[in-house]
RNA sequence: GUGGGUGUAGCUCAGCUGGUAGAGCACCGGGUUGUGAUCCCGGGUGUCGCGGGUUCAAGUCCCGUCACUCACCCCA
């Protein structure tokens, strides 16, 4: 039997996993700066968890969830995003009864059954976070602007920012009627029927163009916004504006999940393909209350790791180097891997980040070893050399070599490496 | 869930109308147990995705299946 990674998953391997842990860095600094601590929660929950905080109307909820049941009985589903997580442990351990806003950052992976393609995982890790208990315009401004430091921090130009607002309880179901009763009246197969019933905002953002076609004449959110919604989304624009981060009002932004209101965005990149969105996110006032807690508003995002590296490929960035080794240690038989072996472990300590060829390859080798590595120096010891109480250091890159007595060695490494 | 494309070495790929598996790079060893990145010599490291069929003979043709990939739906 030949092992391969499930369908839809796949491994990072060194040295693009350096890039990895760089990416995930770089997405949650903003956030460190900005107050926001970190959080972890489980990577499964109680199924009824995503099925009231997501929706059940939901693709997510609906046909994507990873769920099964435990040796008790119970209905377990991995976690197919991070928000409802981060909001069960709000109520549960009452943060919300504390200073406010509540704010939160978490970074690891999502699980959904989808059909993959480019950008398209069964497993993806995102960066995420969620600004908890305090309904201001500028929270929200602060939320899409963490975004866009992190990966403008990476370097990534090729992306842009679509904002728009779905309204709120007041002025949402109103413009769902006008909606539902526009595309009532347009040519549309029986799936996006059904959807028009579950959720009609989500058909102004199909992307076949016979569909497009009938929508050119559509109502769109913006357009119907009550008085409060509509100075909401001037106030978050003006904030935006004022941080110099550019964006463009995007009508027809609608995302899958049920919980958005108000403010929406979505960060979509021109190098990927169909899957095009790098993150995204939302206000979801209301959610908090879905699952057991207190009416309070809140807004958050997520970032896609996976598809951030696929951006910074398809923009030619080179993230990190992979943590060089800066010594190798050249051993000349037993007694001197003997010795190298203490030396090796001994320059680690000191906080140099050090290697040895094992195996006894011989001496071209364990050169060979040394240059790949990419040390700056190797450290040379044969008989010789332990006899006369000294090793040999060479400079890999001008060749030079000086013996150094062994007691003085990390001491000169550590002199001349700095 | 639906549709298209592709499966040959670690990687990128060649292999014609069927005739017993190759190249470049990588890797390993040697040239030199006292010096790497250059050079020279040597080594193929393989379930031709898998199963079945046709044939004297299948990497090649047929059927099935799986995987990967791209796209739709949807999302990061």
């Amino acid at each position: 039997m030949r092992f391969s990674a499930p369908k839809g998953t796949y491994d990072i391997l060194p040295p693009e996993s350096a890039a990895f842990l760089a990416v995930v860095e770089a997405l949650s600094r903003p956030a460190i700066l900005a107050g926001y601590g970190y959080v972890q929660t489980p990577l499964f929950e109680d199924t009824a968890l995503y099925q009231r905080g997501v929706g059940e109307s939901t693709d997510v909820v609906s046909k994507e969830m990873y769920t099964f049941h435990d040796k008790g009985g119970r209905s377990l589903t991995l976690r197919p995003e991070g928000t409802a997580g981060v909001m069960r442990a709000i109520v549960e351990h009452r943060l919300y009864a504390g200073q406010l806003p509540v704010k939160l950052w978490y970074t690891g992976p999502n699980f959904r059954y989808e059909q993959p393609q480019s950008g398209r995982y069964r497993q993806h890790v995102q960066v995420g976070l969620e600004a908890v208990g305090v309904d201001d315009p500028a929270l929200d401004a602060e939320v899409v602007a963490i975004a866009d430091d992190g990966y403008r921090s990476l370097q990534l130009t090729d992306y842009t920012l679509g904002l728009t607002s779905l309204g709120d309880e007041q002025c949402r179901p109103g413009y769902r009627r006008l909606l539902v009763e526009f595309l009532d009246g347009l040519d549309l197969d029986a799936d996006t029927r059904r959807r028009v019933q579950l959720n009609p905002l989500r058909v102004l953002d199909d992307k076949r163009p016979n569909v497009q076609a009938q929508l050119v004449d559509a109502p769109l959110p913006p357009d119907h916004l009550c008085g409060d919604c509509a100075a909401h989304l001037e106030s978050v624009q003006s904030r935006l504006r004022a941080l110099g981060v550019p964006y463009v009002v995007s009508p027809r932004l609608v995302r899958g999940l049920d919980y958005y209101t108000r403010t929406t965005f979505e960060f979509t990149h021109r190098g990927l393909g169909a899957q095009a969105s790098i993150g995204g996110g939302g206000r979801y006032d209301g959610l908090l209350e879905t699952v057991g807690g207190p009416a309070m508003s809140g807004i958050g995002f997520g970032l896609g790791v996976d598809r951030t590296m696929l951006a910074l490929a398809a923009e030619g960035r080179v993230v990190a180097e992979p943590a060089r080794c800066r010594v190798f240690g050249v051993p000349l038989g037993e007694l001197a891997a003997a010795r190298l072996f203490v030396l090796v472990a001994e320059l680690r300590r000191a906080g140099i980040a050090a290697d040895l060829a094992y195996g006894g390859r011989g001496l071209k080798g364990a050169m060979k070893a040394a240059d790949r590595s990419g040390a700056t120096y190797a450290v040379v010891l044969g008989d010789r050399d332990i006899q006369a109480g000294t090793a040999q250091l060479k400079d890999l890159r001008s060749g030079e070599q000086i013996a150094v007595p062994l007691d003085s060695l990390v001491a000169t490494v550590q002199e001349r490496l700095t």
